[in-house]
DNA sequence: TTGTACGCGTTATCAC
DNA sequence: GTGATAACGCGTACAA
């Protein structure tokens, strides 16, 4: 391995040197410097970021700590992360979290503040209490930490969707399209997200003057299996259904499935409203109408604020930072 | 922040000591052993893991590098990765390259190099010359490597997919469904899955005495979009085909599409084929036939293999594990 | 402008 | 079994 020592030597010159001329922090003489580099050249040196990292406090590391990568919500954020993080130079330190509900958070980070990391963002949804461990103590042990997804709280660092507003564009579509029995298919509702879709569901009915009672509601789990089944039991219940809001893209489709199976007709008998935007949901049958969510910016977003909390450091760190989601119109309604 | 040179402090001893009774490696009496413990655990000591990456010349880190995360198939490779370097006590690095066909890997090398991970994989699919940067004198100045998706190479260690076997089934299931013209919309030819895919179809047919002739063929690039344009594009050219096997269930949604949209029967007039089994294509409607890879597996015995060739790092590192596929069958055929 | 010496936190070697 | 000492590769005071 070919360190400073090695292309001092060549170079004539002591390893200080070297450094300055690789930082440019102190000022060297451009001849040397030329010689430090030819050095550099010939003999292929690439410093060492580990020992870099050690003596500068600084990794250039984020750790990003996210669950269900495979889902296109998650990956579509890492994406988002990737591309600033690229842009800022930083490297990613990824960790997956097998259960979202996970508590037990503690070897995880325990593992990133070993390994120096300069940032975390915690992109594992918000559910139940598992957003527990995030004591103000705990922070003063902690590097920056930006979460994404989930509600506002004092002295945080959070990106998320406004889901209530995206629910609220939702149920306003089924409305003009003269809808006006507007069911709804939940997510889990010890998911933040799940309950804010719902609030934003049954405040817009409100608002309009239209039932929104739990006759309408069906819990599902963000699967497809779920939403099939979650429709299934609404038409049962009520056969006068025109319009339903699904909590996900994926509940949607399912939907859909069921709807051909009993025979309906999309959007004639009943309009369907997804949310997501999942690249998929375009060629679904019909094509699904649906809540686009800026998820690559959000990725964007939360890096970028991890770091300017990195170079502030001294900063509050509280800030909130909400996408507005928007409206895709399609066949289903 | 706490060192060994307070925990050592704090038990009366020194910092070798301490180091001793924390990896094992040297015998400690049990009581300097239990003070040191109870040292370590009034003072929350935790070990810096870029120091002794910088002594230990291991990092516990393996790179992965990949692409289009957001698509499943690389999504679910990763998941596969996770969770066995999470078993095997391996962190992951994580570095996306927005463009497969990329041939200027340097910097990304470099910098993985740079930081000192112990091993590399590689899940960049082959696209045109995208591997001619991994050259014997590179190997030299590299930690182990291995190759997702590829094709087999002397020298290299690669895990990938059956991709020939996977296209033969589908074929097979098809003739075995009494079809008898069957087309394909093949993934882009640059790409090394989609020429194996391609060749799957071509000899299973002539094994079959069908044709395969080029006016049964049409090239796609993996998106719904043109799945829906090919199949447009071959039931022009040839109203008799009865039967398609397409390069991936994308394609195939797109191509689900367009035969609703032509008014055509499923799988009563022509019957559909994919290749990924998505978790969506459980959902398409009709629900779709496709090919399971175990791409989670792969995920799995990717980072095993790494694992393996860190551990004997003299080995000469060779070593190709093929994955087979599975038949899905649903109601598209 | 450049060289020297030390420190970052840890482990390994060699004495004892 | 334990304690000094050196070393990993680099940055940075301080002195020259």
């Amino acid at each position: 391995m070919i360190t400073v020592k090695h292309v001092a030597q060549a170079a004539g010159v002591s390893p200080g040197t070297v450094s300055n001329a690789l930082t440019g922090k102190r000022p060297v003489s451009p001849k040397t410097r030329s010689r430090i580099f030819q050095a550099i050249e010939e003999l292929g040196y690439k410093p060492n970021l580990l020992a870099r990292s050690l003596v500068n406090r600084r990794s250039h590391t984020i750790a990003i700590v996210t669950s269900e990568v495979e889902q296109f919500g998650p990956a579509r954020i890492l994406s988002g992360i990737d591309e600033q993080a690229e842009e800022l130079g930083y490297s990613l330190l990824l960790t997956l979290m097998r259960n979202p509900a996970e508590e037990d958070v503690e070897q995880t980070i325990t593992n990133l503040v070993a390994r120096g990391v300069d940032g975390i963002i915690w992109a594992v949804h918000q559910v139940g209490n598992n957003r527990r461990w995030f004591t103000a103590e705990r922070r003063k042990e902690l590097p920056p930490i930006a979460f994404v997804t989930m509600e506002p709280k004092p002295g945080m660092a959070i990106v998320n969707t406004d889901n209530r507003a995206g629910a609220k564009m939702a149920v306003q579509h089924l409305i003009s399209r003269e809808r006006r029995v507007i069911g709804h298919i939940a997510g889990p509702l010890d998911w933040w997200e799940a309950r804010e879709r719902l609030h934003g569901w049954r405040a817009t009915l409100a608002d309009a003057g239209l039932e929104n009672s739990d006759d309408l509601l069906v819990k599902g789990n963000w699967s497809a299996e779920s939403g099939e089944a979650g429709l299934r039991q609404l038409l049962e219940r009520r056969p006068d259904m025109d319009g339903i809001f699904l909590g996900n893209d994926q509940m949607a489709i399912g939907a859909l499935q069921a709807a051909h199976r009993l025979g309906y007709a999309i959007p004639g008998d009943l309009a369907l409203v997804g949310f997501d935007n999942i690249p998929e949901s375009r060629y679904f049958w019909p094509p699904l109408t649906t809540i686009h969510q800026g998820l690559f910016e959000i990725g964007r977003v939360a890096l970028q604020t991890i770091h300017d909390a990195i170079e502030e450091s001294g900063a509050s760190g509280e800030r909130h930072i909400t996408i507005q989601p928007e409206l895709i119109v399609r066949e289903s309604s």
